[in-house]
DNA sequence: GATGCCATGTGAAATGGTGCACAAGCGCCT
DNA sequence: AGGCGCTTGTGCACCATTTCACATGGCATC
């Protein structure tokens, strides 16, 4: 222990291992789900296509013990995981740009699945402010603000189109939002104390494009040599 | 030069490399756009938020040489990046699954815009199939090899419930499709000369949810000890 | 033609993450 | 009570990636 004598002192989680806590924990749920309750890190880490020692130091990062020559119990670890993945508090989101990609978010079953409610739904097009998509008001970006204060929301969702998108991160961060999901296609920069992460569709195609491209090029040039 | 006496020899390309490609590309897009014609690996970098050594480390490994005192040649580089993310070739990709998500997706032109064209729709729903969406005619997945075969794509994109995932991940797999864009939140696999790209929409919010938790707690402490 | 400036290209160190291999520990069975 | 088998927890070595620092070399200016 580093700091025995003062106040609990909070190890940072690495990066990998907190990427790798959603998987593992719909693994979990789904495994509680089915009445079983303990799993071994083999079992889980075929279950989120890990390796087992992965899983193991894993769980030694988030103090989630299990018991040797048995495993770990299944509604424990999940609990652990849910407490380190927000502490078991849900936060609303507000999702901001209401194109084709902003209503399949805001429909999207998944995010209130996993304790991120939509709060509300953020626009600059007259033409659809005023309107209701999955039983959201679709509300000017004027109303940022006070819809961030009303519902305490502290992530947001950038669906914008890349040009709008570094204005739509800058509102947020001034409504005070903290957390900013952007899946427009471009970069965009916030001040250090807010978190932002980048979900770009079309990158993700083109990097399945440079293997499929290489898997060619090297096809070719092994008929050739062999 | 490992292999000068044989056929040109391909060294891989490193994943991060690879995947920090589209965004150089998009940035020099951009910059040729405004008439732009050579760039430093400084302004690229802070075009892309990386690191200016990295751009150059990461030309490098394109063969993408500029020139010392002058920096790049932007429309070189779009010409060597684009060849690398898979030879300017455009691919078709099949959308599985036209909920909310596929819907949403086969709408998005930055598919389009990147070289991936919408070849064709399929979805298991029968109250779905037969109808058009977004110009496309939705067809049942009996016709999925049909479809791959006549359209020539290579790439599926899987927009199904979690449930039905590995089900249509099998399905495009032995129609022939050798790279797969997996959005629905559950682990799936595949055999080793497929690709297979996960994006978790619900995954990406709890990242954010652990940041933010996590920067709570920090604070706390700050404020005990502090 | 020489000189100074500037940006590339790269060796090498630092960092972060992964996976093996094995000691330690727990529970069950005899 | 003792031994055995199973699984955890982790030290260590390996690998990929990032970043620094600087030598190298082209271009413009004088």
């Amino acid at each position: 222990m580093v700091n025995a004598a003062g106040p609990r002192y909070y190890e940072p989680i690495p990066d990998a291992t907190v990427a790798r806590l959603p998987v593992y924990l719909r693994g979990l749920v789904e495994l509680s789900d089915d009445g079983v309750a303990t799993v071994s890190s083999v079992i889980l880490a075929s279950l989120a296509g890990v390796n087992a020692a992965n899983v193991r130091k894993d769980m030694s990062y988030l103090h989630a013990h299990g018991t040797r020559g048995v495993g770990y119990d299944v509604d424990h670890l999940i609990g652990e995981i849910s407490l380190a993945l927000g502490g078991g508090v849900s936060s609303p989101v507000v999702i901001i740009g209401v194109g084709n990609l902003g209503r399949a978010l805001s429909r999207y079953d998944g995010f209130v699945a996993g304790g991120f409610p939509v709060a509300g739904l953020v626009d600059v097009d007259p033409a659809v402010v005023g309107r209701k998509v999955a039983g959201n008001l679709v509300r000017p970006v004027e109303d940022l603000d006070d819809l961030v204060v009303e519902t305490g929301c502290t992530v947001g969702i950038v669906a914008t189109p890349a040009a709008a998108a570094q204005a739509a991160v800058d509102s947020l961060v001034a409504s005070g939002v903290t957390s900013i999901l952007n899946f427009a296609p471009t970069v965009v920069t916030v001040p250090d104390r807010v978190d932002l992460r980048q979900v770009d569709l079309a990158t993700e195609l083109q990097i399945l494009g440079y293997h499929q491209h290489h898997r060619a090029v090297e096809e070719r040039s092994d008929r050739a040599t062999g």
